[in-house]
DNA sequence: ACCGAAATAGTACACCCGTGCTAGTTTGAC
DNA sequence: GTCAAACTAGCACGGGTGTACTATTTCGGT
């Protein structure tokens, strides 16, 4: 059957025209139709595909974040720690043309969860991952005496986390109060207040604790 | 003309109609009819106090701004600097029940915002304020010397701004992931970080940079 | 070449929408 | 009491929506 991959291809395909649609006009305006319209396609073929509406917005947020995901993956294999950590974190914000248009469709799933129990278990599902791998980026950076040993790990994740949510949402949702640079900064100062040493400990490792 | 004041009254009411439908059902719900008929009143009786649903629903944000504004100025009045500044801050966070269900509200008109220009314009305003806020409050707590004199100003205001949106996104988003008092508790420990020779500083005193 | 399944298009139905319009009702000033 | 203004209700129009349903076309396996 050759046809079942062209299936998953018109599946991705009409996704991606729901997250273009989103980013023009907000959800909303991702009716049947207008994905058809989008896609090239008339709204019985998207039918053929997608047993109802919110198959499609539920497959099209899936698809978003396993997208996001693969790039953090990608991300992961850096090398070195401190620039695999910001490569990293840098894929959980909108710093790019690409990221900013994908979380600004994020945005608008997470926030549609809140009426759509199916949406709703996406968003929970991708929240707890993101949690889960900033624990292990702080637990990983504290081993490596990156991080000071007396810091709590969750306590340090939650904050961390917030921060970048809320670095998130300010460029999606003020984009002329936050520059792109700034987000980096504003990452890269949180990332030096919390080192041995403070800010210098970087530029000057600590031998003591240094090569750990 | 006694009259007008019930127009205002009336205005007032319908924004609240729009505020309890978006909580329930989201913004898209809001519609002339709903909110109407949630108000008790005819969807031609709404036309007579808001000659479009776009005027209805920039009027609902704007009423939704000053009332939280209102209640940070009355915040403001607090004597002790410290309880001062955490009452204010409490005031931008969703850590009671009628503060989460606004910000859940507000969160809802800031995301339409992208592609309405009207709400764009109170979004901003808004944001503004908050960060003007902000930066005040950080200024005022250095001279107070309960702020490092060499932390910049902007930049601290700029983190703690994204602190408080992350916080509040996260509560909206994932209520899960992080309680009312994990949201305090946070903001109280990125105080005290700040703190010149506060917990942070004692736990762990570096000797050879210290607090220079 | 043929056949059947997959893919695509198109139509129809019942519903909700914003808004313009008109008619009726209330109410306060005189 | 009168009257005009404010208020309220209701209808009608054109349009968009999800989805069920029925053709029609395409195309690979045989």
């Amino acid at each position: 059957m050759v046809r079942s991959i062209d299936k998953t291809l018109r599946r991705q395909e009409l996704a991606e025209a729901v997250w273009r649609i989103i980013l023009r006009e907000g959800l909303d305006a991702a009716s049947v139709r207008n994905v058809a319209s989008e896609a090239k396609l008339s709204a019985g073929s998207v039918r053929h595909f997608f047993s109802s509406q919110a198959e499609l917005h539920v497959f099209a947020m899936e698809a978003l974040s396993d997208q996001v995901a693969s790039r953090i993956a990608q991300a992961a294999t850096t090398d070195d720690p401190r620039t695999r950590i910001m490569a990293m974190l840098a894929e959980l914000l909108p710093v790019t043309d690409r990221s900013e248009s994908e979380f600004r469709i994020w945005m608008q799933f997470v926030l549609h969860a809140q009426f759509d129990v199916r949406l709703e278990l996406v968003a929970k599902a991708t929240i707890d991952a993101v949690r889960e791998l900033l624990l292990r980026v702080v637990a990983s950076q504290r081993e490596l005496g990156l991080i000071s040993q007396h810091s709590d790990i969750e306590d340090t994740a939650t904050e961390l986390n917030a921060l970048i949510d809320g670095l998130m949402f300010e460029r999606l949702a003020a984009p002329h109060m936050i520059s792109r640079e700034q987000i980096m900064a504003v990452l890269a100062r949180w990332l030096d207040s919390r080192y041995l040493g403070g800010p210098h400990a970087m530029a000057e490792p600590d031998p003591t604790v240094g090569s750990a």
